[in-house]
DNA sequence: TCCCTCTATGCAAACGCTTACATTAAATTC
DNA sequence: GAATTTAATGTAAGCGTTTGCATAGAGGGA
């Protein structure tokens, strides 16, 4: 009984009646061998069945046809969007696609980029730009292009949006509304760019137009439903009450208009909800949220599609992409109602 | 200028005045080379920033530390939440996690599974248990463990769910309530295991009960929210129009409930409505929806427990596990408008 | 003191592939 | 037809680890 139980290089070259380079080549550039014996060995490789050692390929020849992603979670829509249009992209031109989550802790996030490094991928995806130095030296050590999504820093290839715009253009559009007492509901600012440009964006649209955002209405929670309801509920007991809540993920501001209907408070009616991210359920919830759409989707694409592009040749000028974001207006967001009565005063 | 660029076990080891082998060994079995020499090599190997080649590593002792996972989608708040789970489990445990997504097409299964093997994980994780033979050949003459999820058949390891079960519990809670006229949306029926015992646990309760089942009152859809609304509003249009609908995961079932509402018919006042999963949205949804709980979180934790547990003593007996379901009763679902009235008739 | 047993370390052969270089045969040029 | 180019294949040296076996001291029993 033969020990080896997957047929190799040099069993198809035996059976073949060629040398393994001959093989090698036969397989990786198809163009160099002569068509008979290229059409053999493609034979006797489908004949024993043959499926190629990429650890070996990858030690041997430098390159390991697989790509690492590190993102905070899967288990969250966004996230999981991107994972996978990142994976169908990659798959189809060959590559496997590594993943690593860090749930928010940058010490977690080091050391799974150290662990997908050491796995030997040939590039490294991101989510947003702010890790230690000692990561990016990592990363630099390894010689391996990166690429950051959602946010990104120099000099540093990235896919983004601008979130700072998406806090600013939604709050704006409150604001037009006539609102001036807004509260705000957000992940936690610490580790997380995102959110943390998203809330400037708002503060800095709320500045602009003269109106005041007290630290006690911006309630920072975990990235769920059930903590857009509770981080809602607290803002609901503010007094005087706010007539706009903004939740910096659609999650959060989902949680909020649950817990708002859950209270009697009817949205927009008596408070205007907003979010910002549009994923699946902001168009079908009641009322429909109100909310910029982000696109996470063609972040994962276009992510995707340029880490192929630095694989095939390195050494590009870096990319610097940000992609267009856009107000989605639904039915979640009006006129406070003192505007309300204050207009029909007049 | 040393080529270079990451130092290897040879660096740490002349610069520690040892062997290679020492510092192979000190690396992996601490317990075997003396305190003093240990000390002297962690030093170094830290200083250096030595990072272990897994490539190198996985082609020498056969074990990359590495599993594959294949499911349908990411994009799938289940998958996603079984895969975060995953990952994290495999992760502490220092063994990487290597996805792909076939989106239901098997033979991009195949595929997909050939290029994690190819790629030398040392388990595979796949969703559901219906797969051509040469696809499990490939994995047998692999000789790596296979663990399926949600569904899975003999003889393989499976950490599943009653999913014939958890159709048949929810069409009995609509039938207990009076419900005679049923519809289902569910996915399409042709690759999906998952769905297709779940609708034939539906039409096991009704056939039980006495209550016919046409083919017309099944929608099959692609499992989006809108392709709920659109299942929905075709069973709407049937005359009689059915008292019940069942959708066979819940995200059809929000699509369903979204479009009654949007066309007036009251829930579950007019119809009643149910799911199965009991996703994060299914609480919180109005009016919150009924459905049978699965519990993909700890279907991905146990799975990875399982896995761990297999590559650490390999050849046991094979898991069969089957997590309980419970049907979580909500507000989607109630008596039937005919069941009352005939119900205050009598 | 000698022999034996341990323990700690070194040596060197894989692991399965890629690839620079060498070789051979065939095609082309003058 | 000899010289030169070109195309196809073979040879063999790695790639960075792991690991079986050999070796060298150290300690212990007789």
């Amino acid at each position: 009984m033969p020990r080896r139980r997957t047929p190799g290089l040099a069993d198809v070259a035996r059976e073949a009646g060629v040398s393994i380079a001959t093989v090698s080549r036969a397989l990786a550039q198809p163009d160099v061998v002569a068509k008979a014996t290229l059409d053999r060995i493609r034979a006797v490789a489908a004949e024993l069945g043959y499926v190629p050692n990429m650890r070996a390929s990858a030690l041997a020849s430098g390159r390991s046809r697989a790509v690492g992603l590190v993102v905070p979670t899967l288990n969250s829509a966004i996230f999981a969007q991107a994972s996978q249009e990142i994976q169908k992209t990659l798959y189809n031109a060959g590559y496997q696609l590594l993943i690593a989550s860090h749930e928010y802790e940058p010490a977690a996030e080091t050391a799974a980029i150290a662990q997908l490094l050491s796995h030997g991928v040939d590039g490294l995806i991101v989510v947003g730009g702010a890790r230690p130095q000692a990561t990016l030296r990592l990363v630099e050590d390894a010689a391996v292009p990166l690429i950051q999504m959602w946010e990104g820093v120099q000099p540093h290839d990235f896919v983004a949006v601008d979130n700072h715009r998406a806090g600013y253009v939604v709050a704006r559009h409150l604001l037009d509304h006539g609102h001036t007492r807004f509260g705000v509901v957000c992940g936690h600012l610490r580790n997380n760019d995102r959110q943390r440009q998203r809330v400037q964006g708002i503060r800095a649209a709320l500045t602009e137009a003269g109106v005041a955002l007290n630290d006690s209405h911006v309630s920072e929670q975990p990235l769920n439903i059930a903590s857009g309801r509770s981080g809602c509920a607290a803002l609901l007991e503010l007094v005087p009450r706010p007539t706009a809540i903004i939740g910096a993920m659609d999650l959060l501001a989902i949680g909020a208009l649950i817990e708002a209907h859950a209270r009697g408070v009817w949205v927009p009616m008596q408070i205007s909800i907003a979010g910002i991210d549009n994923i699946e359920f902001a168009g079908h919830v009641f009322p429909s949220l109100t909310t910029v759409n982000i696109p996470a989707a063609e972040i994962g694409r276009r992510t995707a599609a340029h880490m192929l592009e630095l694989l095939r040749s390195p050494g590009q000028t870096p990319l610097r992409l940000t992609l267009p974001i856009e107000l989605v207006v639904r039915h979640s967001t009006s006129a406070p109602p003192e505007a309300c009565s204050a207009t029909s005063a007049t």
